[in-house]
Parts: C-alpha cells; sequence; structure tokens
RNA sequence: GCUUCUGUAGCUUAAUUGGAUAAAGCAUCAGAUUGCGGAUCUGAAGAGUAUAGGUUCGAAUCCUAUCAGAAGCACCA
C-alpha cells in the first residue's frame, strides 16, 4: 500500500520545510493521465499560507524519488515507476497487522420472522466490509445482533397458547410462526386484551417464568435452525451471535447507574435520557419496568468496549433506524460508555422495495423471500448453464448467489433499491457474471500452460493501465473499506481492461516469446486480483460456466 | 406539524467526501467472428446534476429558499 508511504512522507517534508501541520489527501485517479496517485496539497496550502508552489512541488519530489511527479493546475501527480509496477510479478505484497479492534454488527434479523429480501443488504454488505477489514489486517470480528428478546415474543407466546400446534410449527417453524404472528395483528384489533395479555407474557420472560422461557427457547431454537441454513447457503459465517437477550441484565445495571447518576430521569413511571433538548428523550426502561431495544443497544456498548476491547463499531443498519441509533449513540456518550478512541461508525442503508414502490411488511405479509429470490435465480441460471452442457449444481449456486449479491454490492449502501426481477437476474453488463466470466476465461487460456522465466515487455497501453490498478489493489480496499461499491467497481475495471486485451491481442499467437509471456503472466495476475476481490464481496469464483 | 434523508443521460446506478473534460451498465443505432470461451470487443448518440440564488481559485457535493418524494417522531426493534 504506497498511500500511506506517500502520506506520511509529505506531511512530514511541509513539516520540516514550512513547520505546518496539515492533512495530506492522496487520492486515486481512475484517469490514470492524472498519476497513479494524486494531492491537492499545493492549492491547500497556497490558500491558506500563500507558499511559494514552485518550491513547495520541488521539496514534495525530492522527497519522493521512488515515483516520477509532475505538477499540474497545481494537482500533484504521482506516477508509479515501470520498474515497480513490473515488480508486482515477483513480489507478493504483505498486509501489516493493525492493533485496531474492529467489530461489525449486520444482519441482526428478529427471531420468528422470515429472512426476507429486506435483509440482504444489511448482510450482505455488512459481511464484506467485515471481510475488508480482517483482509486489510485489522484485528476484525463480527456480531449478529439478533432481536431475540421483546413483546414480539409475548405476542408468540400467547398465539401459540390461543391457536398454535407445535407438531406443525416444527415441520415449517418461521412460516407457521409468521403467520401466528400475522394474525396476532388483526386479531388485535378486535381484541385489545390480547396485547396486554402478551406484554404480560414478555414480562414473565423477563422474570424467568419457566413456562414462559421454554417457549421462549423453543422458538428462538426453531428460527436459528433456518437462519442458519440461510447463512450457510449464502457463506457467511459469524462469530458472535449474542442477541438482545444476552444483554438485558447488563441494561438493568447501566438504567440503575444513569437514575444513580442523574442522567436518566423518569417521567410518567418510565426511564428517560434527555440527548437534546426539544427532543424527544429515549426511553431506556418501560414503565413496567422492563427493558428494551434502546437499553439493551447501551448496554451492547458496554460490553463490547468494556468486554470485548473493541476500538472500533460499525453498525450496519436499516435508515428506518438512523434517528435512533444516533439519539442512542449521544446518550451511550452521556453514560460515558465508551471513552475517546472509540469509535462507533454508523453505516446506514437504504431500503428494498416491492415493484412499484411499496415498502415491505411483515406484519401485513407483504414480502419476497430471500429463498424465493435465490430460487428464482437458480433456475435462471441452470437454464443458462444447460446451453453450455453443464449441470453442476455447485457452479449454479455460485453464480446465482453471487448474481443476488453484487447486485447489492455494486451500489452505494445508502441507496434504496427497488426490487424488480428481470434488473436483479440480469447476467450481463455491471455484473458478477461479467467478472466471473473474467476469471474463467484467463483459467482456461492458461490451462496446460506453463509460464516460462523471461523479460517483461509491456507492449501496449492498457498493458500497463491494467497492471497499473492492479497494482493499486490495496489502495481500493482501504478506500472500499466502509463502501464495498468501490471494490465492485474497481473489479469490473480490471475485467474490463482484461477483456480489451485479450480481445486486441491473440495471446497464444504471439510471436515474441517475452511479450508472449509478459501476456500470460498478466492474465495469471488478473485472476489472482479478481479471486481475491471477489471473495471480499463474499462471491465465489467457478472453474467453468 | 417537527426532525432527517433523497432528487445526476429514456431507465438503473458511479463520482475517492470541495478538485482536473460528471463515469458506467441497460435500452437504441452502427460495426468486429470459422476465435486463447461472443455471458466478449469497438464505435455513435445521450445529462451539466429538481429549480432559483449564494460562498469558493474551484460545487453534483457546502449555505439559503422553493418544488417533488421517502423515512423517523416515547414505552415495537
Amino acid at each position: 500500500m504506497d498511500i500511506d508511504n506517500i502520506t506520511t512522507t509529505i506531511g512530514d517534508i511541509i513539516l520540516k520545510k514550512y513547520n505546518i501541520k496539515e492533512k495530506v489527501e492522496i487520492s486515486l485517479p481512475k484517469d490514470l493521465s492524472h498519476g497513479d496517485y494524486s494531492t491537492n496539497i499545493i492549492l491547500k496550502l497556497y490558500s491558506k499560507y500563500k507558499i511559494d508552489r514552485e518550491q513547495c512541488f520541488k521539496y514534495i519530489q525530492e522527497s519522493l524519488p521512488q515515483y516520477d511527479l509532475e505538477i499540474m493546475n497545481f494537482f500533484i501527480n504521482i506516477f508509479i515507476k515501470e520498474e515497480s509496477y513490473k515488480n508486482i510479478f515477483n513480489s507478493k505484497e504483505s498486509i501489516k497487522k493493525k492493533n485496531e479492534k474492529v467489530l461489525v454488527e449486520y444482519s441482526s434479523p428478529n427471531i420468528a420472522k422470515p429472512f426476507s429480501i429486506g435483509h440482504l443488504t444489511t448482510t450482505i454488505i455488512g459481511d464484506s466490509i467485515y471481510r475488508i477489514y480482517k483482509y486489510l489486517g485489522y484485528n476484525t470480528t463480527n456480531d449478529n445482533h439478533i432481536g431475540d428478546w421483546g413483546v414480539q415474543f409475548g405476542k408468540l407466546i400467547y398465539a401459540i397458547k390461543e391457536w398454535g400446534d407445535i407438531n406443525t410449527i416444527e415441520k415449517d417453524p418461521i412460516n407457521e410462526l409468521n403467520k401466528l404472528y400475522v394474525r396476532f395483528h388483526s386479531e388485535e384489533e378486535n381484541n385489545p386484551q390480547s396485547l396486554e395479555k402478551a406484554k404480560e407474557y414478555s414480562k414473565q420472560l423477563a422474570d424467568n417464568n419457566k413456562e414462559i422461557t421454554d417457549y421462549w427457547e423453543k422458538i428462538v431454537d426453531w428460527s436459528m435452525s433456518e437462519f442458519n441454513k440461510t447463512y450457510s447457503l449464502l457463506d457467511i459465517k459469524f462469530e458472535n451471535t449474542y442477541g438482545e437477550s444476552f444483554y438485558y441484565k447488563i441494561a438493568q445495571d447501566i438504567i440503575n447507574k444513569a437514575i444513580k447518576d442523574k442522567i436518566a430521569v423518569i417521567e410518567d413511571n418510565a426511564v428517560v435520557i434527555y440527548t437534546e433538548k426539544e427532543k424527544k428523550p429515549l426511553i431506556i426502561r418501560k414503565s413496567d419496568n422492563t427493558t428494551l431495544y434502546a437499553s439493551h443497544d447501551l448496554a451492547t456498548i458496554q460490553y463490547r468496549v468494556q468486554d470485548l476491547k473493541i476500538d472500533t463499531i460499525i453498525y450496519e443498519i436499516g435508515v428506518e433506524q438512523k434517528q435512533y441509533i444516533e439519539q442512542m449513540f449521544k446518550a451511550a456518550k452521556l453514560l460515558n460508555l465508551y471513552n475517546k478512541n472509540t469509535k462507533l461508525i454508523l453505516i446506514s442503508n437504504g431500503f428494498i422495495r416491492l415493484p412499484g414502490g411499496e415498502k415491505m411488511s411483515t406484519r401485513k405479509g407483504k414480502t419476497i423471500k430471500l429463498n424465493t429470490l435465490i430460487e428464482e435465480a437458480r433456475i435462471k441460471t441452470q437454464i443458462l448453464l444447460k446451453e453450455r452442457n453443464i449441470e453442476d449444481p455447485d457452479i449454479i449456486d455460485k453464480i446465482a448467489i453471487g448474481a443476488i449479491k453484487f447486485n447489492v454490492l455494486k451500489r452505494h449502501y445508502s441507496s434504496d433499491i427497488v426490487f424488480e426481477w428481470d434488473k436483479v437476474l440480469n447476467f450481463e453488463g455491471d455484473t458478477s457474471v461479467y467478472i466471473q466470466y473474467t476469471y474463467v476465461r484467463c483459467l482456461s487460456l492458461l490451462r496446460n500452460i506453463t509460464i516460462s522465466d523471461s523479460n517483461i515487455i509491456l507492449d501496449t497501453n492498457e498493458e500497463k493501465y491494467l497492471l497499473r490498478n492492479i497494482y493499486r489493489f490495496q489502495d481500493y480496499l482501504d478506500l472500499a473499506k466502509l463502501s464495498p461499491n468501490i471494490l465492485a467497481e474497481y473489479l469490473l475495471n480490471i475485467s474490463r481492461l482484461y477483456n480489451l486485451i485479450y480481445s486486441k491481442h491473440n495471446i497464444l499467437k504471439e510471436e515474441n516469446i517475452d511479450i508472449k509471456n509478459t501476456r500470460l503472466k498478466i492474465t495469471q495476475k488478473t485472476m489472482e486480483t479478481i479471486k481475491q476481490g471477489l471473495e471480499l464481496l463474499g462471491i465465489n469464483t467457478v472453474e467453468k460456466m
């Protein structure tokens, strides 16, 4: 990773020559005629301190002899020397281990609700963020903060007792539980006492009532075993699955301390924290003395910071919770639950809407289940592969699930997605299939070939562009660690460049042995980069398609 | 009503967080093929970023107003 070196070198020389501490920002131009790296530091220094721009450029140039520098419109364009990027064939870049401990919270489904396409964004983007951080050497872990506590269990237990049949439920747990949940909400309108009863059950759950706790355990087990099937299909593994139930006791301690320290006050029998003037306070204990999501989330911060010693917590969560989470962060600060070195990062992703822009709703039963989507994708993939005489179910899965994931990952996390079948299952253009296809092309070219040692000759610009992009892989990852769409775009770009080279030059028929071998090595390097990059998006490569 | 977010080619999205000529894919039109895998490649056409002001050497990005859409608004998560 060159950016770190360039940043500190320039920062140092400015401090030394001008006694100015200025943040140096290095960007990765996509247009390589602006260099492999570029910075506007001279413009910044000039507008603030009126330094001599030519002189400043000279200082910087002298401090970075391993690059070719030019100054244009007072941007400094930094070019990697050809001998440097030629070198990537020989050296394997090592990644420095970092002390920073990072936790990514994502997916976080509610127990007893079907895993719908609405969970796709947080699950897939969160997982990619986790993978990238880990790859970059951060001490990284992940946590599926499942919703396994609260009034919804009272409702479910009420519904099971009234209308449920254990045998029927066990055959198809989530669907049956969801039916019961939907029924509860439609009956609740006619029978207001049902909600009172449900709340009583959830209070009994917090009080460890044996019968109620047994129901709760069953419901959680049924759901988790179904969720785990989905996760294994999506190739997602969680190191931690604490869930809200883990935190309700810690939450009580936090609430008591908050009252004692006069940070929280009691209003209408509930315990609340005022985070800002003129804004509604955050409720951390309900008037029936039970805890709720806000108190669990506060307890979660405390546990992660104090017990797990996490430095950076990344929340991958839907926008509908954004304002609440920000308020909860403020309350956590008032309560001193984290210290100055802790970073709380909120990644709030957009909605997935049904065709026509309608919002999904579990209560009304208006959802598209993830399993349905995966099934459709498989069928489409199967048909296309059959034309090529491939029937391997493993290949079908890797392509189908890759396409589903990529469709989410190629967008910025905050953008809303209107779900349309033909767009999600489109296999042409900006898709994972295009990248996987490029990989297969490379693989197929190198099949039965051994690359002999020879000189590296980069004959054309497109080859240089491709190599220079591959050289910057880690720099791009650093940029992409909170926005995997940057990595997705990067991989598309690498693939486009390779396909251009492939179509322009017949590599195997090339007579100049050095040029031929260089192209084979480029092919090899492209393959490695694509495989690694896709892996960080949670997408697999295939050997044929 | 208050708070927050969004508005970029016909459509779906990018734009390294205030930088260089706003970048791709789909769709449209015109081309490449007995080829190392055409799920490919080349080219054309297509927006000056909802609107009107402002700040700045520089604005899709910041500020103000207006229009349109979405989300959140105390005991659900």
